[in-house]
DNA sequence: GTGTATTTTTAGGCTTGTCTAAAAAAATTA
DNA sequence: TAATTTTTTTAGACAAGCCTAAAAATACAC
C-alpha cells in the first residue's frame, strides 16, 4: 500500500501534530534524523497522494486519509510491543527498535488476529493507548509528576521519554507502570521531587518528574 | 545487515541450488519474477560482498557465508508460518505472503525467543524442516506419492507445490500433514493414483501425486 | 521599514533496484 | 564447422530516497 518511508513520515507528522497544530519541515527532519531537503521531497510526494495538506513554506497537517494510515501504524507498533513484552518476555526498554520494523508488516488481518490472540490489550508496555481496529482510542489524559501538588497521590501510567536509558533508570528505581506513588515534598532549591512509594521514600529530579506520567 | 532484495535473492539461489548444482541467471529471474538483466546486476553486488561464487556466464553458487544468510531467512520464514497457523489460527494456504515479509525482521534474538515461545517446532505447517538457531536441520528425505509401489503405505509429510490452490485442494480432500495413506492401485491409462485413507478411497491425478510427499 | 538570521525549497548528484533494447557469449542444430 | 537460437551481459534510463550547496522565502531585530 504505502512505502516504509511514507509510513514513517506519516507517523512522525501525526505525533508532532499532537503538540503543534501545523508541523514544520525542520521538526519532521529532527524527529526522523534526516535533512530538511529530504523532508521537502517527501512532503511533495505525500501531498500528491492526498495524505497531507501542504503548501510550500506553510507547514503541514495530515488529511483524514493520512491520519488513518498513521493511526494504523501506531496500532501495529504498540500491539507488537505488547506481544514482545507479554509473550516473548522482552523488557520494556528493548522493544522499540523491533516494533519499528514490525509496524510495517502490511496485513491488517494479521494484526487483528494478533490483537485477539492477546485479548485486546488497551495499553502498550509504556502505558500508551492501543487504537482498536477502527482506529479509535482514548487519548491519554495523564499529568507529569511535576504537575502534582504536594501530598497528592496517583498511579504511574505512562512515560513521555521512551529512550532505553530513561526506561532502564525507572525500572531500576522500581518506578514502573501501575505503581502507586504520592508526592511528599518538592525541594524548592532545584525542584527535586520526594516520593513515597510502597514503604520507600525516593527522590527524583525535575527532569524525571517531567517525563513520568500519572493518572489521578 | 543485508537489504530485503539481497535476502530474497540469496533465499531463491539456495532453493534452486537444491536441485541444480550451479544456478543460472534465468532460473533466478523466473523464481523471483524479475528480468535477467536485473539478476545480473544483483549477482555482481552479491559477489562483491562474497555471498556468492560468480563468474560471468558461469552460473552461481552460494558461499558459506551466503548460505548462512539464506538458511537464517528460511528459519525465520518457517517459524513465522508456524506462529501464524498455530497461534493466530490462519490456514496453511494463507500464510506464505505474510511470512515473506516477516522473514526480513532483522532481530535474531526475537526469532530465537519466538522459537522458544512455540516450543522449538521442527516442521512448518507445510512439513518443511525448521533450521535451529545454528542453522542445522535434517533434510527432508521424503518421496512423492507417485514414487510409491502399489500396496505400500506412508504418512503425508510435505508438499512440493506451496501454492494456495494446491493447498486448498488438499485440505478439501482431507489430504493433510500427518494423515496415513496407502496406494491401492495405479491406473495405467493416465497414472491416476487410487488411495486408501481412513475408511475412504480416493483418486488423485499424477500431477497431485508428484507434489504430495510421503514419509515411509 | 530595512537588514539580518533562520527556515524552507530548489538544483544537482548519488545509491539501490528495477526496466528495455542491444551486444556478446554460449549452446544447439544442421 | 558454420549458422542459428538461446542465454547472459552491457548500456542507458528511471523512480525512490537520501545527500550537499545554493537560492528563495519568511521571521526577527533594531
Ligand atoms: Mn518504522
Ligand atoms: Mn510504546
Ligand atoms: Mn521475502
Ligand atoms: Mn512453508
Amino acid at each position: 500500500m504505502h512505502t516504509l518511508a511514507e509510513e514513517n513520515y506519516l507517523k512522525a507528522i501525526y505525533k508532532l501534530a499532537a503538540t503543534n497544530p501545523s508541523v514544520s519541515t525542520n521538526q519532521i527532519a529532527a524527529s526522523l534524523d534526516t535533512k530538511a531537503s529530504s523532508v521537502t521531497d517527501m512532503l511533495r510526494k505525500l501531498a500528491d497522494k492526498m495524505l497531507i495538506n501542504y503548501q510550500r513554506y506553510q507547514g503541514v497537517s495530515l488529511t483524514q486519509s493520512g491520519e488513518k494510515v498513521a493511526i494504523n501504524i501506531i496500532r501495529k507498533h504498540r500491539l507488537w510491543e505488547y506481544f514482545l513484552v507479554e509473550k516473548l518476555n522482552f523488557k520494556w526498554d528493548e522493544v522499540h527498535d523491533m516494533a519499528e520494523e514490525m509496524e510495517h508488516i502490511s496485513s491488517n488481518e494479521l494484526i487483528d488476529r494478533l490483537d485477539e490472540f492477546m485479548g485486546f490489550p488497551r495499553r502498550d508496555p509504556h502505558g500508551d493507548p492501543i487504537p482498536d481496529s477502527n482506529g479509535h482510542f482514548k487519548t491519554n489524559d495523564l499529568k507529569p509528576i511535576s504537575a502534582l501538588a504536594v501530598s497528592s497521590a496517583g498511579v504511574i501510567s505512562g512515560v513521555r521519554d521512551h529512550s532505553a536509558v530513561f526506561l532502564q533508570y525507572l525500572e531500576k528505581q522500581g518506578l514502573t507502570i501501575g505503581k502507586k506513588i504520592a508526592v511528599k515534598e518538592v525541594i524548592s532549591y532545584d525542584n527535586t521531587v520526594v516520593l513515597q512509594m510502597d514503604n520507600k521514600v525516593l527522590q527524583i529530579s525535575r527532569e524525571v518528574a517531567n517525563n513520568l506520567l500519572i493518572a489521578i
